[in-house]
DNA sequence: AAACCGTGGAT
DNA sequence: TATCCAAGGTT
């Protein structure tokens, strides 16, 4: 122990971070959230539909809670079980996801659910056998087994990255940080409460442990977060530097045809957007695409992807005639079913602002 | 192993 | 406006 000048020894500092108190704080402060029950349901042995955790996690999956809600009450209402979501269409799957991003987590999602289905609807209980399903990696399998199936395994996503990292000041570089943090975590699970430990740790990552200004008076893990006592927080997790984002352009042209309808085109089924709906567009590159003919220029639609910045030249043209070979009218009252992702959203308002603007989901 | 794969909100 | 970043997975 090491002594104090007041004579008195110091604890806390050896202690090292408890569950049991983690956990307490989650009783008084868990976010309510339409997936999860409440921790004194939990407490009580009330375990949390597998669908519905799931479903969240793959939402959840870089993606913010806020984001997720409107398209969570929309799926699990249209599609209450897995059973349900298995018979959908692709295009209703697609059309149901737009707007949240990373497409491939929408056709993987229909897949596992494909697969479960054909298991009578049952999820299996384990991390390890969790993870050979579509879509479901490291993160989503402990997740689920520990939040749906009591498994007392490690849940490390970017939230307990955080968390970790700034309690032992580890300062590996991401991601190779990610094994020290899953030892360390597992070290501290709980047997009787796996699922409310992920859940604690996720939600005092996001609402007290944050990326800036973490706010530690409030942390029930302060007295032994070694980051905070070095009052150097925001220096964890170590991220490598990010690389500059090139600058592709490009044309998408709008037909609109006599009676409103809009000509419409799906994409390749890998790759970037896989499987969206398009209007007609040229390709995005460096260079600057060509002026499409007979067609009038409205100006240009910016949007950023993950790895990089695309402008698109808007044009319009009136005709009844299709442009392209492959493709399909889609009538006022339709278009906003289509699998629209953003870019194609803004593009459409830059033509025809008084449909595009229904396009999303409305918010719950 | 590093690149690919979206989006909207906060700062 | 620019940057960061949020419950990652796949190849």
């Amino acid at each position: 122990m090491k002594p104090r000048s007041d004579g008195l020894t110091e604890h806390v500092s050896r202690k090292g971070p408890q569950a049991s108190d983690l956990l307490a704080w989650y009783d008084q402060h868990a976010r309510t959230l339409p997936w999860r029950i409440a921790p004194a349901d939990s407490q009580r042995g009330i375990r949390q539909d597998p669908y519905k955790v799931w479903l969240s996690e793959i939402m959840l999956q870089q993606t913010t809670v806020a984001a997720v809600l409107p398209y969570f009450q929309n799926f699990t209402a249209r599609w209450p079980t897995v059973s349900d979501l298995a018979l959908a269409s692709d295009d209703d799957v697609r059309a149901a996801w737009a707007g949240l991003g990373y497409y491939r987590r929408a056709a993987n999602l229909h897949a596992c659910a494909k697969v479960i289905a054909d298991q009578g609807g049952r999820f299996p209980q384990t991390a390890a056998a969790l993870k050979d399903l579509p879509g479901i990696g490291d993160y989503t399998s402990a997740a689920i087994a520990s939040i749906a199936f009591c498994e007392p395994v490690a849940v490390v996503d970017g939230n307990v990255e955080r968390v970790v990292t700034r309690l032992f000041r580890l300062d590996t570089v991401l991601p190779k940080v990610k094994r020290e943090v899953t030892d360390k975590v597992r070290a501290m699970v709980p047997d009787d409460r796996p699922g409310d430990f992920a859940q604690a740790t996720m939600d005092l990552g996001a609402t007290i442990c944050t990326p800036k200004t973490p706010a530690c008076a409030l942390c029930p893990w302060n007295e032994s977060c070694a980051a905070h006592h070095a009052g150097d927080m925001e220096a964890y997790p170590v991220k490598a530097p990010k690389k500059a984002k090139p600058r592709r352009q490009g044309a998408a042209l709008v037909v609109v045809r006599s009676d409103g309808a809009v000509w419409c085109e799906q994409r390749p089924p890998t790759g970037l957007l896989p499987g969206m709906t398009q209007v007609p567009t040229s390709e995005w590159s460096a260079d600057a695409p060509k002026p499409y003919k007979d067609a009038e220029q409205l100006g240009s639609v910016e949007h950023v992807f993950t790895h990089f910045a695309l402008s698109l030249q808007v044009y319009r043209r009136d005709s009844d005639k299709p442009p392209t070979s492959q493709g399909w009218w889609s009538t006022p009252e339709r278009v906003r079913e289509e699998a629209w992702p953003t870019v194609m959203v803004k593009v459409l308002k830059a033509v025809i602002p008084e449909i595009a603007s229904s396009i999303r989901p409305k918010k719950r």
